[in-house]
DNA sequence: CTGTTAGCGCTTTCAC
DNA sequence: GTGAAAGCGCTAACAG
């Protein structure tokens, strides 16, 4: 049987009460009993059962969660897996509550960080928007003892306690490593399609995209890059029209949300070009399109993940536990036509 | 505040005692008065603290894991995920037990499984070797009411509960998609390590291999498969052999575990032969041999992640509660240079 | 068949 | 400063 708080308080010659006010660090100890009931813990290798904790305090973790209004597939199903989390919170004793800011809008963003100073919930996700003054904003709230992860999009610089969603500049050098070797030997052109370079997750997947076509594929050549602003009207119409004055075009990378207008575009075009497409986001139209072959490569970061793993994060910082590192690593999934879900 | 069972007492008019017989479908209740107490359960919206009741009972969930006594690095590594797993058991409220078995031994595996029928844990997981007595030996568990999960080998046409494992078909028919478009249009042999054609795994990763092959790349020759028992210096014997007999071998498929031999081979070959090399199983080898080029692509099964949910699938079986079906997909993972953990 | 009571491991008043 | 005692939500004897 594991060791109790009655063990360590019989072992220390004191009462549960002085045990419990060691254990969380209350005042009202004096420093040589202190170190008695330390050392009773220490020699007994005590370790807390959080769940009898948790039943006792009563406690449940008031969770904020700040997503933007994107209209686009990822989003809403970051959304809905939060809303999905909110289903489980009861068994989980967490008490999520969304807000919904403007996207790319630091602004609003530190607008809805700023009363949490004084609400303190027990922790705070939100997909960050790249900012001096939401870095303040999080500083000011990790600062106050409140936990703070950053999801889809980090805050470097910031400090967040931990980010859960994937390396960008790593998606960026895979999906050029991908489909630089799907090309062969091939030379010519590459459409690269963003939603906007005014968010960090963007620029990080072009980023790591442009160094590896540099590096290793030199007979391919990136054209100016699209910001379609996940917009579909406006990703069909950019595509489409390059298509049609491009004939060297031989690959695009679509590293934006909302695949929709892309895919349109790659169906509408002529039978002699054949393009190899590696795109960001699994999506019901975006796997279908993988299945038919109207694209390649996805790749993929999974919103369930990343909203557990947030979740699983904060309450650990919460009461000042660990985490089991690997699996808070959000990974890039990869998907062809024959390993889909 | 949800409500607890003194809220259903009161509404039902009866004492907790019969409120947690009702609930944990004890006998010695009557028929007219188990209903007034599932009606109250209903109507209140009743959700059984799980915490509390495993507290109350002092529960420990004691799992059992067969794993076979395999020398390669992927065995390793998941008998050393066990282990960490039983690091974290006194928090966990598991307790965890490891039988090892002779690998690829149908007999040795039912001798293990057998008892088990008595000692009545609370779940097994097993690395399952394809045989009728297996099968036969784990419905005999599961009948009993003993939760089985398979741990990264299936075996299907059996009762167990899960299988915690990758999709085996789909990772060689992803295996060949990758080999083929990374070879381009280009016409030759390939090789296929693989360690033993008795593992239902391997067997199925070369199904779907071959058959993506077959129907999409018929520029590609299979060779016929070689065995190396994932046995270091069967492996580079095989592959050394084999490449300075056929100038024609462009690709190599490394489906089985153990990748040491492979590129010990793969170093020691001519300069002349351009290979693309898709392997399973990332190791501290195969990830440097990935990095310096060796090796183009390397797909992965989590260790950790399997270990993981098997024991929180185990866990909430043997509650008779269900599990989040997406948390508990185990991925398979595709590694290029760029996207290594 | 049903109810009373003590207790799981921990926290929290409220006295001393 | 420290301790005694009650209680979190649930279960498990033991009475009746």
């Amino acid at each position: 049987m594991r060791p109790t708080v009655h063990d360590i308080a019989a072992a220390a010659g004191v009462s549960l009460a002085t045990v419990d006010r060691v254990l969380n660090q209350r005042p009202g100890v004096r420093e040589i009993t202190r170190l008695r009931v330390e050392d009773a813990i220490r020699t007994i290798g005590y370790v807390r059962d959080v769940a009898a904790a948790n039943l006792a305090k009563g406690r449940v973790y008031p969770l904020v969660f700040i997503l933007p209004t994107n209209d686009n597939s990822f989003m809403h199903s970051l959304h809905a897996e939060v809303l999905q989390a909110r289903a489980r919170a009861s068994a989980e004793r967490t008490d999520i509550r969304i807000i919904e800011v403007p996207a790319f809008d630091p602004a609003a963003l530190v607008r809805a960080l700023e009363p949490l100073l004084e609400e303190r919930p027990s922790g705070v996700a939100l997909v960050a928007t790249d900012a001096p003054d939401v870095r303040a904003a999080v500083d000011r709230l990790v600062i106050a003892g409140i936990p703070v992860v950053t999801l889809v999009s980090d805050l470097t610089g910031s400090r967040r306690d931990h980010y859960a969603g994937v390396d960008n500049v790593a998606a960026g050098r895979t999906a050029a490593r991908l489909l630089g070797r799907f090309l062969g030997g091939r030379a010519g052109h590459l459409l690269v399609l963003a939603g906007s370079m005014l968010v960090r997750d963007h620029r990080e997947r072009l980023e790591g995209f442009a160094a590896v076509m540099a590096e290793e594929f030199p007979r391919l050549t990136l054209l100016p890059v699209l910001e379609g602003r996940d917009d579909p009207e406006l990703a069909n119409a950019f595509v489409s029209d390059a298509l049609s004055k491009d004939d060297a075009i031989i690959g695009i990378y679509s590293l934006g949300a909302g695949n929709r207008g892309l895919i349109r575009a790659l169906k509408a075009r002529g039978q002699g070009q054949d393009l190899t497409v590696v795109a960001h986001e699994l999506t019901e139209y975006s796997a279908a399109a993988l299945k038919d072959g109207t694209i390649d490569v996805i790749l993929n970061q999974d919103a369930g993940h990343e909203v557990r793993s947030a979740i699983r994060v904060l309450k650990a910082k919460a009461d000042g536990l660990g985490v089991i590192a690997a699996q808070e690593r959000i990974r890039l999934d990869i998907f062809v036509k024959d390993n889909l879900p």
